[in-house]
RNA sequence: UGGGCUAUCGCCAAAUGGUAAGGCAACGGACUCUGACUCCGUCAUUUCAAGGUUCGAAUCCUUGUAGCCCAGCCA
């Protein structure tokens, strides 16, 4: 059982409170995108909020896309947004909804609405309705059509749906306070013609509702208990409980407000990355340096480490931005029990045992994960060639160096202790190979204990091992500018991709598309889907370990 | 300068008048078949500021300050 004291965020401080208060009796939610691009991080916020609120109260989760605006929706995100909402967990069940699925009754409440006198047919330009409504210190002005009566405005409305009007000529308006300093109320616009062909009504419709006004009929008709949105939606509130109480909903739904997931030093605009893809910066909106959800799959994150990342934020209604890092944490977190730790030199040099004899190749047995016997045990082959790290040999040492360097001893993972001889150099000054002698009595498994070593370091069979390709990625972003320049441009970390040719274990080049790897020392890399082909793994670095030993320059 | 919202460690974030949780990051140290992981330890006498109420204030009151959002026939 658990007996630890988990403080409640403020969202579930209300619906507590409501369900106490019998202001409501089950917990509805939604994850109400409009199908007009792709989504990130910060949408992943929104989707686990909603449907582990639904989850933690035996709710219902609902996906619906909120299409009122056909000019910038299309099918393919409809597709795209599902595959994320449920590669991240989020189970929408058979409760797939489209707000264009409920024009009709739109309709009809904007008839209801007509003839309770709370809305009107306004002839005003798009213009001068932005003249009439004042500023945000002075009050607006009544529109000189706010006193048709219901009869002529039921008409006029009848002849927007039929066509009669062009785009603009006539608009639906609430009739509220012009004179309300909340400039939301002050008679807004909530129809208006526009001959656009929708993504899936088609051309059924030439009037389509706005936000304000279609929003809250959605969550009603859904009976929708909880309408979870962001911060900026706080002054739409009072329009909002304007529209359901005149429509008379008898459970209206509640609007609440969270401050939307902010992450430091990444990209989220969609313009910026749709720069960033027509130049090439990147290879898409999925580049693993992107944190759009597909960005991250490809990357290699996991969907538990994208909840407990969400989890670890936190929700509140102060605007913040979380360190990359905790993003980082998550997935080092969520895979290093999971997954093997394999062996992969990024880097190769060459190292040859002297004393060990030419031809031979034996068969090590190696553990997949110390710390999880489930993920089982390899046979590594181990010869007298091998590849090791560049970085782990070092002519001259510096201070506490604990790898390869003439004279000194190191366990070679999951096989022997080596010792360096000698070493070959190119002419450029280059280590090209290292001579090490090695000592069959130290084996892996042998359980020896006659001397111990300092350090030990990674290798592969040179003869054995698979070439492939490896992204070390870095921040797209250089994080000691900051995103933006001084001209409002993307500051790009020119570094942010390093291709390399690594040698891999035989094991991995067996690897498929998306699954990952802790390289020892090296970080966590995924198998890219996008690029990979059998037998020729393109590895994607997911994330680096936390290293406190840095070699000095 | 109208309205709405927010302010607690470098970054998130709890605390609901009873004496500042937790996580990330950072820094020490122990352990180690990689320096990772793990483990132990350090890290806000003070909550944007100044006053006030109270036995007691991050929480209540007053006055300021700073930041975010709103004048689409976008969502």
């Amino acid at each position: 059982m658990e007996n630890e004291v988990v403080s409640r965020n403020f969202i579930e401080q209300i619906i507590d409170q409501d369900l106490a208060e019998g202001a409501c009796e089950a917990v509805c939610t939604r994850f109400p995108p409009e199908p007009n691009g792709y989504l990130h991080i910060g949408h992943a916020k929104s989707i686990l909020l909603n449907y582990g609120l639904a989850r933690k109260y035996r709710g219902h989760f609902n996906l619906r896309f909120d299409d009122t605006n056909p000019t910038k929706e299309k099918d393919e995100f409809v597709e795209s947004i599902k595959e994320d909402v449920s590669w991240l967990g989020a189970d929408w069940e058979d409760r797939l909804y489209f707000a264009s699925d409920y024009f009709p009754q739109m309709y009809e409440a904007a008839v209801k609405l007509i003839k309770k006198g709370k809305a009107f047919v306004c002839d005003l330009s798009a213009e001068e309705i932005r003249a009439y409504r004042g500023t945000l210190t002075e009050p607006g002005k009544d529109s000189p059509y706010r006193n048709r009566s219901v009869e002529e405005n039921l008409r006029l409305f009848e002849e927007m749906r039929e066509g009669r009007y062009t785009d603009g000529e006539k608009v639906l308006r609430a009739r509220i306070d012009m004179a309300s300093p909340n400039i939301n109320m002050r008679d807004p616009v909530i129809y208006r013609v526009a001959r656009m062909t929708h993504h899936r009504t088609g051309d059924t419709w030439c009037i389509y509702p706005m936000y304000d006004f279609a929003h809250p009929i959605e969550d009603a008709i859904e009976g929708v208990t909880h309408s979870i949105c962001t911060l900026e939606f706080e002054d739409h509130r009072p329009l909002y409980d304007w529209v359901v109480r005149e429509l008379e909903y008898p459970h209206p739904p509640k609007q609440i407000e969270f401050a939307k997931l902010y992450l430091t030093n990444v990209v989220t605009g969609k313009r910026y990355i749709k720069k960033l893809v027509e130049d090439g910066t990147v290879d898409g909106w999925d580049d693993p340096r992107l944190v759009s959800i597909a960005a991250l799959r490809r990357r290699g994150f996991t969907p538990e480490s994208i909840r407990m990342f969400v989890d670890l934020c936190g929700v509140a209604k102060a605007n913040s931005s979380v360190d990359y890092a905790m993003l980082e944490y998550c997935i080092r977190e969520d895979l290093k029990l999971k997954r093997p730790r394999m062996m992969a030199v990024l880097d190769p040099i060459r190292l040859v045992i002297d004393n060990y004899p030419e031809d031979q190749i034996e068969y090590l047995e190696a553990d997949n994960n110390l710390e999880n016997e489930a993920l089982g045990k390899r046979q590594v082959p181990f010869g007298r060639e091998l590849y090791i790290e560049r970085e782990d040999f070092m002519e001259i040492p510096p201070k506490k160096y604990k790898r390869l360097y003439p004279g000194n001893e190191v366990r070679l993972m999951n096989a022997y202790f080596v010792r360096c001889v000698d070493f070959e150099k190119d002419e450029a000054g280059n280590v090209t190979v290292v001579h090490c002698t090695y000592d069959p009595e130290t084996k892996c498994g042998t359980g020896f204990t006659g001397r111990k070593v300092k350090g030990t370091i990674h290798w592969v069979s040179a003869g054995e091992s698979v070439e492939a390709e490896v992204r070390l990625y870095e921040n797209l972003i250089d994080e000691e500018k900051g995103v933006y320049n001084d001209d409002g441009s993307i500051n790009i970390n020119p570094d942010s991709l390093k291709v390399q040719k690594a040698r891999i274990e035989p094991a991995l080049a067996k690897a498929e598309a998306y699954e990952s790897f802790q390289f020892v020392r090296n970080g966590y890399f995924c198998v890219d889907c996008k690029d990979s082909r059998p037998g020729k793994p393109v590895f994607n670095r997911i994330v680096s370990l936390k290293s406190s030993f840095r070699l000095p320059k």
